[in-house]
DNA sequence: TAATTTATGTCAGTCCATGACAGATGACAA
DNA sequence: TTGTCATCTGTCATGGACTGACATAAATTA
């Protein structure tokens, strides 16, 4: 990596950390984007050649975050029960997190303070998702055997597990910021998600009409 | 009501109606605020004084919506199974969207037009749920008899039904902008919804620790 | 009509964000 | 080493979203 790389990679890294104490310190709305970038000897200007905005700033890591679960999914075995497959690659993510923030915890905790204590922010940041969302759709459909563009049932099932997400980081939020209690609601929640999904209902058997399997066996 | 209070709502109407119809014209991002202001000769200062914000102009709708469910599930009698009970709401809720669309068709599909061109709108449009969502989830847990404090249940509730009701939405951007595309995918998604839960899942027999009654019957 | 309340316009200013241009700096080949 | 080239950065100018302060105009009320 050269030199030029390397600075790059040293700013940018240094205008987060300097973003993120500052928004620590006053709030995310009450720092200025010249506030950051003269905290790192930097004109305005390069702050948005770094970043699109202060709210891109803000929620970077969200971008790495939808990679870990999507190369999650992907990397579960064919074979697996597709809703089982989902599921455990939320479980892999948030331990994945898990391991990384232990790594750095610091930098972990400060993020989580500065999205919890903004409404706006975390509810991007799960707005965010909504791409991520789509492509485990396509990757669920495929292994429910359906077409994601006419069968809405993937899409269903992502919806459900990435809602019992949130749920989970709800349950954090205000109360301890420690790692374990985010990790242990996220695991709880989506335990009760997988018991409240009738077992079953990911396994497509496709009908012949493309109709929905299921149909048959519900009452009524 | 007074000259004022007239003056003033016919106000705020012109100036949504004068917005969409720009928004229309050239898309939401690219029409200013002077220029909503300008149509409905008004200074843009005043705007301002009507709405927070040119996003709470186009999402103000959202509000009555937001009533409109929350007024849906108090309204629903109490020996109901709480999870038909939302379910049923938000059926309701669709089908009162879709009479008063039909008295205002127009304003109905500029709305929908705007918000589903519009990414940024359309996710926010759905973030702003999450403080009914939270309201819905008060109402459920007492209608389940549990604490929505310590009980993930009924948030994972309300959270599942409303990704269905997304889900729904989703399916119906890009497509025939007919109201009765729109009311069927939700109400398709619903059922699904509904189909796809445990059934009793949401009947919650509560233990004496406040532990999950549901624990005794599930699998290993 | 006079006094009070309230909506509106004007003005000035902050912040976020972007295009254009020029100068500085690292990359790279001769 | 040197000169060329690509790229990063700062400066400047601009526009659009908002906000506070103050004055004015209009409606309400007595």
């Amino acid at each position: 990596m050269g030199l030029r790389e390397r600075k790059k990679h040293q700013t940018r890294l240094a205008l987060t950390d300097a973003a993120f104490d500052l928004f620590l310190a006053q709030g995310y709305e009450a720092t200025t984007v010249d506030q950051i970038a003269a905290a790192v000897d930097v004109s305005p200007r390069t702050f948005f050649r770094y970043f699109g905005s202060k709210e891109d700033l803000a929620l970077d890591f969200t971008v790495e975050y939808n990679e870990l679960i999507t190369a999650a999914l992907a990397a579960r075995p064919d074979d697996e029960p597709p809703l089982a497959a989902l599921v455990q690659s939320f479980r892999e993510f948030i331990h994945t997190m898990e391991r990384t923030a232990e790594e750095d915890t610091e930098r972990f905790l400060k993020h989580r303070q500065v999205i919890d204590g903004n409404p706006a922010l975390l509810a991007t940041s799960f707005a965010r998702m909504s791409e991520t969302e789509k492509l485990l759709t396509v990757e669920m459909a495929r292994r429910q055997g359906t077409d994601p563009a006419t069968d809405p049932r993937p899409r269903l099932l992502v919806g459900f597990i990435t809602s019992a997400i949130r749920v989970g980081f709800e349950c954090s939020v205000g109360g301890a910021a420690h790692l374990a209690t985010l990790v242990a609601n996220v695991d709880r929640a989506l335990t009760l998600a997988e018991r409240a999904l009738r077992p079953g209902w990911d396994q497509l058997s496709l009908g012949s009409s493309g109709q929905v399997a299921t149909k048959a066996s519900s009452p009524g």
